[in-house]
RNA sequence: CGGGAUGUAGCGCAGUUGGUAGCGCACUACGUUCGGGACGUAGGGGUCGGGCGUUCGAGUCGCCUCAUCCCGACCA
């Protein structure tokens, strides 16, 4: 069948690659560096959306929505801003199109041309704050906690399906508020709130630390970021959440009267999460079969395949079977799927169900109806088994629990032992070669962690802050010079 | 923007010294099957990326062009 995708081992980026369109997830689509969601892909996304979006109104957030468009002389109001993200940006010049005067087709109207160009946004921290000055004049409009589900462009070299394209979706928060501390105390919430749903809901461990000032968001005074390990060993930066200072409230002039009755500039974070999450969700689980699901995530939790024979009387029971079945699991608040499709054999169907990542699989047939049960077969570790069809219910709720705590606890134990504490050049040079994330020591100037990534494509992934292991003295494993604690370095995507 | 490659059926590909377009999968119909990716029979589907040229004749040769992919620099 055309559907079986390269292994791991063989291909790690054709691995990727095949499942992702194999499993229905997403496609390329006819402009260039922009992909197609499909439904099944779609689907997993809005379950994402749904639980963070739960979370946020949990810490206080409201929805809001902000233009596509952004005047382009506001995106060069911040000047790092406008450093990080020119050579990105897609600009609209035009405002139509109007027939071909010399053949076929159509042509931009000439006599169109806008006064001043707009720039698709690449991330809406200009627009937002230009408008929040309306927003804000005294301490008493603060915070504003607001956050939006929207797409983005950012017009990348080379794209990868969910990895990197040149559209994609996210939510971006951005909040304001009147005090510093209060600013750097909501970034900090929103990094755990990234890191919860990372570990709890896509069973995913992530590093949370601080960006080094080479890799932080452009315009911000801290970065703060959740790094998972893909299981090539390479980095992926799942989500970030940034202190921007005063700096966009300088630049877009958002000043308040503070209770002092003193004019100060509002302090501000963003951040975001995007459907790349989808691709770290693939990486982190994915298997030769396909994907790995987290119970928490599946868009179906358990789909049932009928096993029918010759006997019309025995399939209408296997059906009724399933139906009974069906009702009952959807009673413990699972989603259920029955696979009725007629033209298709069941062994093909269990390929296709484990290519998706469908956590637990039901099969029945005669022998089942005869015995009182159904075959049950789990997809994180393809164990299969015949259980009574009594009880079915409870030890489906309990099995979906312990895929969910499973899948996380194979990933950590992955990640874990592929972190490696290095304090020589030399084994740094080595190790990197063999993946994984390298805890070292570094003397915390942005130009030896650039010969670094010059020479070895590595880079500061974060400066862990939830782990006091690396709180300790050393010598910069490039230069020789005094560090107090250990950073953490990999090659990321 | 540098370096490399590829454009032929929905997808993956073959196509010899230039001679009128083919294979696998998928698709449609019917039948037999169904506890780990079924099989038989019969079908449908193409301005060979586009343009210009060479030639009696171009998928094949030449020039131009467009697009895509891969490797670099950039990145959620």
């Amino acid at each position: 069948m055309a559907k079986e995708i390269t292994g791991r081992a063989e291909n790690y980026s054709q691995w990727y690659d095949d499942l992702v369109v194999k499993a229905d997830l997403a496609e390329r689509s006819a402009v260039r560096g922009c992909m197609v969601i499909k439904p099944y892909g779609y689907a997993i996304w809005e379950k994402m959306h749904e639980v963070l979006d739960r979370m946020f109104k949990e810490t206080g957030h409201v929805n809001a929505y902000f233009p596509l468009f952004i005047p382009k002389s506001f995106l060069s109001r911040e000047a790092e801003h406008v450093e990080g993200f020119a050579k990105e940006c897609a600009v609209v010049t035009h405002h139509r199109l109007m027939a071909n005067p010399d053949g076929p087709g159509v042509v931009v109207d000439p006599s169109a041309k806008l006064e001043e160009e707009l720039v698709v946004r690449p991330t809406s921290e200009t627009i937002i704050w230009n408008t929040y000055k309306n927003w804000i004049t005294s301490w008493r409009d603060l915070p504003i906690l607001c956050n939006q589900w929207a797409n983005v462009v950012r017009w990348e070299m080379r794209t990868r399906l969910f990895l990197r394209t040149a559209e994609f979706l996210w939510q971006e928060g951005h909040t304001a508020h009147a005090t510093k501390e209060e600013a750097i105390e909501e970034a900090t919430r929103m990094v755990n709130v990234y890191a919860d749903f990372a570990r709890n809901y896509m069973a995913m461990p992530v590093v949370v630390g601080h960006k080094s000032p080479n890799e932080r968001f452009a315009g911000a005074l801290d970065t703060l970021t959740i790094e998972a390990m893909m299981q090539d060993g390479k980095a992926l930066q799942a989500g970030t959440s940034h202190f921007l200072g005063q700096n966009f409230a300088k630049a877009f002039d958002v000043q308040f009267t503070n209770k002092e009755s003193k004019l100060e500039y509002v302090w501000a974070t963003s951040w975001g999460v995007s459907t790349r999450l989808m691709g770290a969700l693939i990486m982190a689980h994915g298997d030769d079969n396909g994907l790995v699901l987290p119970p928490k995530l599946a868009p179906i939790q358990v789909v049932i395949v009928p096993i029918i024979g010759k006997d019309a009387e025995g399939n209408k029971a296997i059906f009724e079977k399933m139906g009974q079945l069906k009702k009952e699991l959807e009673a413990h608040g699972h989603t259920v799927k029955i696979d009725d499709r007629d033209t298709l054999r069941p062994g093909f169907k269990f390929a296709e169900w484990e290519l998706k990542g469908v956590p637990v699989r039901l099969a029945v047939g005669a022998r089942d109806l005869a015995a009182g049960t159904v075959e049950l077969a789990r997809r994180d570790t393809l164990e299969k088994m015949s259980v009574p069809v009594e009880g079915l219910g409870k030890r489906i709720e309990d099995l979906l629990e312990d895929i969910q705590n499973n899948i996380y606890a194979k990933a950590l134990n992955f990640r874990d032992s592929h972190i490696t504490k290095v304090d020589t050049w030399e084994e740094f040079k080595e190790k990197i070669e063999e993946g994984g994330f390298l805890l070292c020591h570094w003397d915390g100037t942005p130009e030896t962690e650039e010969k670094i990534k010059e020479e070895t494509k590595a880079t500061i992934r974060c400066i862990p802050i939830d782990s006091a292991v690396c709180e300790e003295e050393g010598k910069c494993i490039y230069s020789g010079k005094p560090s107090h604690r250990r950073v953490l370095f990999a090659r990321s995507y």
